[in-house]
DNA sequence: ACCAATTTAATTGTGTACAATGTAATTGCG
DNA sequence: CGCAATTACATTGTACACAATTAAATTGGT
């Protein structure tokens, strides 16, 4: 209870976060090696299986990423045969990301990633749902928090 | 319940721990950017303000680094002044990483911090510690599964 | 004591993150 | 309509992350 908890490391509710996430990505890494994906490509994915076509712009608030992050990624991808990025006739300015062929398949592949961890971390799936809306709580408060400045 | 919920964004731990993350990544950097300190440079201070001289290595497993990103960030660190790089007498393949006083001034300056995103987060004390448990616990279970393998 | 195996950092190369800036297209107000 | 403000991306520069490799120092078995 001295003054110095407050900045003691494992005390640091940032620095679990932080360090769970780069955790998560290294079990990830393996799996994603075999789709030829890296962990922000992955979530990339997810997003356009379940959405369909999207911009740059409704990707970037979906995962919480600008153009700059986005951009080189998507050259990337492209570049891998995964999407489809062209200029929308109607507004210019917008990019429309969409699958390819290629793109559309990884989805069976990667199917079995999800089940993996759920079934490899060995906690309880109600203890992984809680986690997962408290989480999601917070980040909703804190960008609230962020935007408000 | 159809068998691509599993696949959607809002579904995954991961992807909210990782948004999670660099949400409140956010939320610190106008407080860091007040001591000139980026996110990892101030969880650096924070493990040297506790445990005093440290390797290179020791650092590396307290914050889950390697050296491939602790030597670059730890020589920005020291152009800046706040820590001193000396390769160890008795073995000199260790580098020892240690505070200068301009290091150690910092500490006082840093302690509001943690307090800031107590209050302002809003959020009980009491439902952060436990979340904090919960999110060490899942790095530990999960870094065991990495190690393993 | 000798030398292969191990340990510790540093380096290299790739891929994010993100602030700041630039640019072209579109919107909306007077 | 005319044009200033806004919007959507792209670009630039800095700073992580991390796998893979390299290099130097140390250790441990014979």
């Amino acid at each position: 209870m001295n003054k110095d908890s407050m900045l003691a490391l494992d005390n640091q509710l940032c620095f679990a976060v932080y360090a769970c996430s780069r955790e998560i990505f290294r079990f990830y890494r393996p799996l994603l090696d075999e789709l030829g994906l890296t962990y922000p490509q992955y979530l990339t994915l997810l997003v356009l299986w379940e959405k369909g076509e999207l911009t740059v712009k409704e990707l970037g608030s979906l995962l919480f990423l600008d153009s700059g992050t986005l951009t080189p990624m998507l050259k990337r991808m492209e570049s891998a045969g995964l999407i489809r990025r062209q200029r929308s006739p109607k507004d210019e300015r917008k990019v429309n990301v969409s699958l390819t062929e290629d793109g559309k398949a990884l989805k069976e592949r990667a199917r079995c990633i999800p089940e993996t961890f759920l079934q490899k971390s060995d906690l309880p799936e109600k203890e992984l749902r809680d986690l997962l809306e408290r989480l999601q709580g917070l980040q909703q408060q804190i960008r609230c928090l962020n935007e408000s400045q």
